[in-house]
RNA sequence: CGGGGCGUAGCGUAGUGGCUAGCGCGCCUGCUUUGGGAGCAGGAGAUCGGAGGUUCGAGUCCUCUCGCCCCGACCA
């Protein structure tokens, strides 16, 4: 090992911004010479890059040793047959990234390796004295995204950790899952990244637990929601409050009105407004209830129509619908349905007809946590023209139950009761997930248990991305100059710059490149013959965390220590340089 | 896949149908310069994304095509 030297290091600053760089990460990683693009979606790595790849790679593989995972290595490229197995070929769609091999087999380049793992774990165990193991890998993943963006951030080709749990128990999992949550804060702590865990799907439809852990920035391309008590969820997970029971005694009996033309909900409160006015208060979307069908589609291809209610000021949010309804999928409502179910007229469907439900048992009627028992409505009446006031809850109508796929807005209150919600932006660094026997099941991965029994093998996933580790660090520690590092991640500790002319700054900085080197730091010394500018800049822009000018000080027997961090700068003796920069270093 | 923008030297860009396609950065040679992206002089580097068409003449107009970026759809 020595010092590196500037002139011999293999990059090229940019002075300016890449035309096709939009957000920061991407911007500065390519001027500061980190990557350069090589297809869209696909980077390659020069050396500073790999150095700051390499770091963070280390931490995640120091922290997932820790809770006792042992790193395997699967080929990027793989077989169609496992993934043919568990119906992956056909559902991973374009998104797979497909190639044949010379007698025509097909192959895969691999978005991701359940399979692998599993099949492994088959190979060599067989017993439930075998169990539990984490196994993992740090990875090249290919996924063909229909729009990769932002450059390393949302790539085709990134690196990631995945690893997966194999447990003979639904409490091992747990165990297993607990300490990757665990795990992986440690890892977001120590990569200095803001983030937030949020819940990932939809309890309410028994899916597995899985869970994300979002870097929070304003360039991310999650939505989530945070409330002051501590809930966070993603959007398409997200549950709002349901308001207390209302007393409806007060509330006279439903009541059918003419209300012509009013077949979008802007109509009809104006027209309210206008025919119905009501005292205090004018009317709002707010006071209508605002029914919106759907064709429910089962994985069997089975149709069964779905309707749902929602108060009239709010839009459904399509995907928390999808979320909801997974792995059912929801259709237009189309002009054949509305023929074959009559009862519905368009622009003007409710629960009821003439104050009586009509639709139990003849298609799905699903509401909003706002249509609490008690709440009172005006909606459709099913008749062209026509609506219905006064329709209670509970009392004129009821549901199938609650479906929470309503738009969320700022202020909408938590579903735990912790508060009013904000929306924020993320992004998924990681995310675990309790597989359970899904691909054990496809697979054949069982073992015998204590009684001799066959029981098929329990699993989680826990995924995190590398690359985009890298991109986050970036973004979220530079400045208006370029890059600043954390030290932990930096590819190099310290930058030593020769400012000026002369044999004695040459040696000096040589000497105390050499010293630094020898006590176990990463050293640059920008040796180049440019003017003093070019090496601030470029020392900033790559961001080296500190930075020593060796230049007019000398002839004092100071050098000048910077902190790119920080921004600050002090003088130090030559003499006690390098204990004062190992100091700060090692702080 | 829908909407928008853009393809001119390694990078960033200018360029009303008309002379040899211009400029900045970077690169090479020489001299000077050295604490915030130096100066002077000389130089290399572009089949203007591609194909076809209109025209005496096309970077510029027309048709087709390929590619890239952004927004959305999509996305363990």
């Amino acid at each position: 090992m020595t010092y590196t030297l500037m002139s011999e290091l293999f990059v090229r600053t940019l002075r300016e911004d890449p035309a096709d760089a939009e957000v920061p990460s991407h911007r500065w990683l390519t001027r500061a010479g980190y990557i350069r693009r090589a297809a869209p979606g696909i980077y390659s790595w020069l050396p500073l890059g790999l150095k700051v790849l390499a770091k963070v790679e280390a931490i995640v593989r120091e922290e997932v040793e820790a809770i006792g995972a042992q790193e395997v290595h699967f080929p990027a490229l793989l077989p169609r047959e496992p993934y043919e197995l568990t119906n992956r070929w056909t559902e991973y769609g374009p998104n797979l990234f497909r190639l044949k091999d010379r007698k025509g087999t097909d192959m895969l380049l691999g978005p991701t390796h359940e399979e692998m793992f599993t099949l492994m774990v088959k190979d060599l165990y067989s017993s439930y004295k075998d169990l539990p193991v984490i196994l993992y890998q740090v990875q090249t993943k290919y996924r063909d995204e229909a729009r990769p963006r932002a450059g390393i951030l949302r790539g085709r080709e990134f690196t990631m950790k995945d690893s997966y749990s194999f447990d003979a128990t639904t409490e091992g999992l747990q165990v297993a899952y607990d300490k990757h949550r665990v795990c992986y804060q440690k890892i977001m702590e120590r990569l200095g990244l803001e983030y937030v865990i949020v819940q990932a799907m939809s309890g309410a439809m028994g899916g597995s637990r899985s869970e994300e852990f979002l870097a929070i920035s304003e360039n991310g391309e999650d939505d989530f929601v945070r409330s002051p008590g501590g809930y966070a969820a993603n959007v398409e997970a997200a549950s709002i409050a349901a308001p207390p029971a209302q007393d409806y005694s007060q509330i006279p009996p439903a009541e059918t009105i003419a209300t012509p033309g009013t077949a979008t909900i802007d109509l009809l409160v104006s027209f309210l407004n206008t025919a119905h006015s009501r005292e205090g208060e004018p009317w709002t979307a707010s006071d209508t209830l605002k029914n919106v069908v759907y064709m429910r589609v089962s994985p069997e291809g089975e149709r069964t129509p779905l309707m749902i209610g929602v108060p009239g000021d709010r839009e459904i949010d399509e995907k928390r619908l999808e979320a909801a309804l997974s792995p059912d999928v929801a259709e237009p409502f189309n002009d054949d349905d509305f023929e074959a179910y009559p009862q519905l007229v368009k622009g003007y469907i409710g629960p009821v007809k003439d104050s009586t439900q009509i639709l139990s048992g003849k298609l799905e009627y699903r509401t909003d946590p706002r249509v609490v028992e008690g709440s009172s409505w005006i909606t459709g009446a099913n008749e062209k023209d026509f609506h219905v006031m006064n329709l209670v809850a509970g009392r004129d109508f009821t549901s199938d139950g609650v479906m929470d796929v309503a738009e969320i807005r700022e202020g909408d209150l938590a579903g735990d009761g912790s508060g009013p919600l904000s929306i924020a932006r993320g992004v998924e660094m990681g995310h675990i997930f309790q597989l359970g026997q899904k691909y054990a099941e496809a697979l054949g991965l069982q073992v015998l248990d204590e009684n001799g029994k066959l029981v098929t093998v329990t699993m989680g996933s826990y995924g995190f991305g590398v690359t985009r580790a890298v991109a986050m660090v970036a973004e979220a520690t530079c400045d208006d100059k370029g890059l600043a590092w954390p030290r932990n991640l930096a590819p190099y500790d310290v930058v030593i710059i020769i400012a000026g002319k002369g044999e004695e700054l040459v040696e000096a900085a040589s000497t105390l490149a050499q010293e630094l080197d020898e006590a176990g730091l990463d050293v640059v010394l920008d040796d180049r013959s440019v003017s003093p500018g070019v090496k601030f800049a470029d020392s900033e822009l790559i961001g080296f965390p500190t930075c020593v000018v060796v230049g007019r000080g000398l002839a004092d027997g100071v050098v000048e220590v910077r902190d790119r961090t920080a921004g600050t700068n002090r003088n130090v003796e030559v003499a006690r340089a390098v204990e004062e920069i190992l100091g700060e270093v090692r702080a």
